[in-house]
DNA sequence: CACCAGGAATGTA
DNA sequence: TACATTCATGGT
């Protein structure tokens, strides 16, 4: 089976995922920092804590770590997360402060300079290039890993080559890459691990002819 | 009770 | 480069 071929049989089984769940792009890189290693209902507990007022980099790095950390306690990590949130909303600003300020650069460049940012790994980089700049980055997660080896498509495991396969076996399309990456998000949730196909998952009744995946 | 969730930083060999 | 440890809440 080849990437595009799989890329089908998810959206015909799940169909458009609409991500990212967020209101701005800020909110966006907010969530993809307290949902690293933490569960995505725990994250919405931190958002809604933080509140729209709340949800800027101006707050964010005039607040008192403590502060800050008390309210995205739910998200887990809290105390290393309310620093993370802190370097990445000083970097934004440093940046012109919205999505528009940095569409001089490019994507490469843009990778650089958030990798930089404490707290900003590979995924979080890639998932904040892909949903909140809207750049064409395709974003490898554990769940692609795994998903992919148990196809066995013969793809590596590293990150970045993994990534760089995907885009390659793709269309260079933003949009496409943020549905696939959803697609094989909700794929994994439906999945239980403790039963070898997909029968009995809440997403999904039963699992598309070929895409019992063991994850 | 154990296990994990839309990871990353830091330290060691 | 390749692992091990730390960070921490809440659901199952």
């Amino acid at each position: 089976m080849t990437l595009p071929e799989l890329y089908d049989k998810l959206f015909a089984a799940y169909g458009p995922q609409h991500w990212w769940p967020a209101r701005t792009p800020f909110e966006m890189m907010v969530g993809a920092v307290l949902t690293q290693n933490s569960s995505w209902q725990n994250v919405e507990k931190a958002i809604a804590q933080l509140g729209e007022e709340r949800l800027c980099p101006e707050y964010i790095l005039s607040a008192p770590m403590q502060e800050l950390a008390e309210l995205i306690r739910p998200a887990g990590y809290f105390n290393v997360k309310a620093g993370y949130l802190k370097a990445l909303s000083a970097w934004y600003l440093a940046g012109g402060g919205e999505i528009g300020a940095f569409s001089g650069l490019p994507d490469a460049r843009l990778r650089q300079e958030l990798l930089g940012v404490k707290g900003v790994g590979r995924e979080t980089c890639d998932s904040i290039l892909l949903y909140a700049f809207n750049r064409a980055v395709f974003v490898i997660d554990n769940y692609t890993k795994r998903i992919t080896k148990r196809l066995g498509l013969g793809l590596s495991e590293d990150y970045e080559e993994l990534r760089l396969a995907f885009e390659a076996a793709l269309p260079r399309d933003a949009a496409l890459y943020n549905e696939y990456h959803a697609l094989l998000v909700s794929h994994a949730k439906c999945y239980c691990r403790k039963i070898p196909l997909c029968s009995g998952c809440p997403l999904l009744p039963d699992c598309p002819e070929g895409l019992g995946i063991n994850i």
